[in-house]
DNA sequence: CGCCTTGATGTTAGCGCTGTCATCTTGGGT
DNA sequence: ACCCAAGATGACAGCGCTAACATCAAGGCG
């Protein structure tokens, strides 16, 4: 009955508030909001003034479906990655969406990592965001997923992998070169049976291939390979580890196409009360954080992977913003750390 | 009637091919073409064919912004955790987000856990999007952030904690009550010093609290605490086992808020060569999926992180369609799971 | 003093969809 | 034969915002 105070703003809270509303108790015209937003330079001081107050009054937050709409910019980046679950992918992502945000844009992340879902329909389902940009995994995609991203019309970019023909844009690096680098290495520290823990992922097929190219030439012959199912873990790891001991694998180095498996061999050669390095070395890929702090400290392939995320960014960035692309294929390369494990 | 010949499709890809052009080569008016893809059943089976010949030939990918706009709702729902790359969260989100897009809901990300970002802030930039619904990671927000997010008028669920007073709903477990079970659980196994890592977390200091409390209630005093920044990694946790061991803990237990911290006090008490469980025990908290699979097999508190997912999926469904919610406070529990680390 | 530039603000017309209601058909039931 | 429910489709308006142009005031300048 008595009539609550309800000068203040929470009474509106249920109601949508547009654009119009804070307008209205600003004594301006909508547009005039909306600059007062997007480009506030453009307003005379005291107009910004008044319109910030029936802002902050009015508690308004901004449609950007509407917005995106008539703009025809959403202001939303698409990055699709293998699994969201998968580290070596996060820091790449972080620096990427770090980047992003500085510019107002915000990223929106699929995951391709579930086989039941076809790429052509999670690109699809992310393409009717109208996202301003996209940032892809990989360089192989379906010629029918090409041409629907090709025809989205917007900046692409193809990162973790080199193609001399990008869809636009591509960041990354040579696997192959990965994988002879890690062979030279390996002969030069001599060992004379190596074992391969390789996930069943067309990027880390090829590293362990090119690997295995120069190995055969230069008659290391004594080879123990496995392959474990995408993405890796620890536990897949062990399992790799412990087939290929099984199989025979008594000493020298064991590759493994990423430092979560890496962790999982050391665990099961320790376990095995098995002295790394002396009788089994271990060589990772990706250099993760931990990798430098495990016991033994891990050797392994060092990738640049905030590099990654911030050339894919300033790359879309540039094409969103019609700047110039200096260079549509970026090679951020890699670099071999050796440490405890070897 | 002369029909428009526009039978090709491939040259119509660059401009933006809309509900209204599939509906002309359909022979259609757009609305239908709008149900035939929406609400397929309340469309003839013969019209429907006709409809999604059109949305071949022309490449038709709709415009979720537009759709949004006019439907009042946005097919996305929003989530926001402290930080992708914690691999804790993952497997929740994981499950969240397969279980809304079987209902066609999309996730989008924030990542609050940059300190140079408000969480009032990211969840302005959330709510721009005009998400259905709206998970977030603790039940602590501060005030505006509260009126924000009640403002927005969509269903909210809290998650990984537990708390009378729900925003909406939440979904989690007691963090004191984890703290008492391994409290008894030490206790039971007699060690004499008790060391714990701590991450620099409002839940992770609770369960430590917690520990200690029953812990010096039963007169064990012989305590070893140090506390690390979050988000966790296996170097915090090696560094945080090195300070308290030349704090001059040589014996007994140590208490991990995470298992990725476990994992860094196991590699530095091997690295010193001291003997796990005999010497120093470790026990960590949320049973990630490697620690089963590390050397020795990690001790641990079991969440059970997917069903946080599922539970708040389901939960958020049920309020988005208008169902009846059973029970707006969903405690999932925990269990201690005892390995070879103890 | 008129002309033109610059800056600030407003008017109008959509952006591409969907909610709502209207229309039209078809096929029993009586 | 008539009525009416149920099914299929369409017309129209409008979601909340911004691009593009229009308007208007206030100088600067020869």
């Amino acid at each position: 009955m008595s009539k609550n105070d309800n000068t203040d703003s929470k009474h509106l809270s249920n109601a949508t508030i547009t654009l119009d509303n804070v307008a209205k108790m600003a004594g301006v015209s909508a547009i005039t909001v909306s600059r007062a937003i997007n480009t506030p330079e453009k307003v005379a001081p005291e107009t910004l003034k008044k319109v910030r107050e029936a802002i902050d009054k009015t508690g308004y937050v901004p449609n950007l479906l509407a917005g995106g709409l008539a703009s025809r910019s959403s202001k939303l980046i698409a990055a699709i990655v293998p699994s969201i679950a998968n580290l070596v992918y996060s820091s790449t992502i972080r620096l990427f969406s770090k980047s992003l945000s500085k510019a107002g844009y915000q990223v929106i992340l699929g995951d391709s990592g579930y086989p039941e879902v076809l790429e052509e329909e999670l690109v699809r389902t992310i393409l009717s965001r109208r996202p301003d940009g996209i940032f892809l995994t990989g360089v192989d995609h379906s010629p029918s997923c090409r041409n629907l991203l090709l025809a989205a019309n917007i900046p692409i970019v193809e990162t973790w992998d080199l193609t001399p023909s990008p869809l636009d844009i591509v960041v990354g690096f040579n696997h192959m070169d990965v994988g002879h680098a890690v062979a030279k290495f390996i002969l030069s520290k001599k060992y004379q049976k190596v074992g391969f823990v390789t996930a069943n992922d067309a990027r880390a097929l090829l590293r362990q291939r090119s690997t295995l190219e120069i190995l055969s030439q230069r008659g290391v012959s004594d080879i123990y390979a496995t392959t474990v199912p995408a993405p890796t873990s620890l536990e897949y790891g062990r399992i790799g580890a412990k087939q290929i001991i099984e199989e025979g694998f008594d000493s020298g180095v064991i590759f493994c196409t990423s430092d979560t498996l890496a962790q999982g061999v050391l665990a099961e050669i320790q376990s095995r009360n098995i002295s790394i390095p002396e009788t089994i070395a271990v060589i990772g890929f990706g250099d993760q954080v931990f990798a430098a702090h495990t016991y033994p400290a891990l050797t392994t392939v060092r990738i640049d992977r905030e590099r990654i995320g911030q050339e894919a960014a300033d790359a879309l960035l540039a094409r969103i913003q019609k700047r110039p692309v200096k260079n549509k294929i970026i090679d951020i390369g890699f670099s071999i750390i050796e440490r405890e494990s070897t």
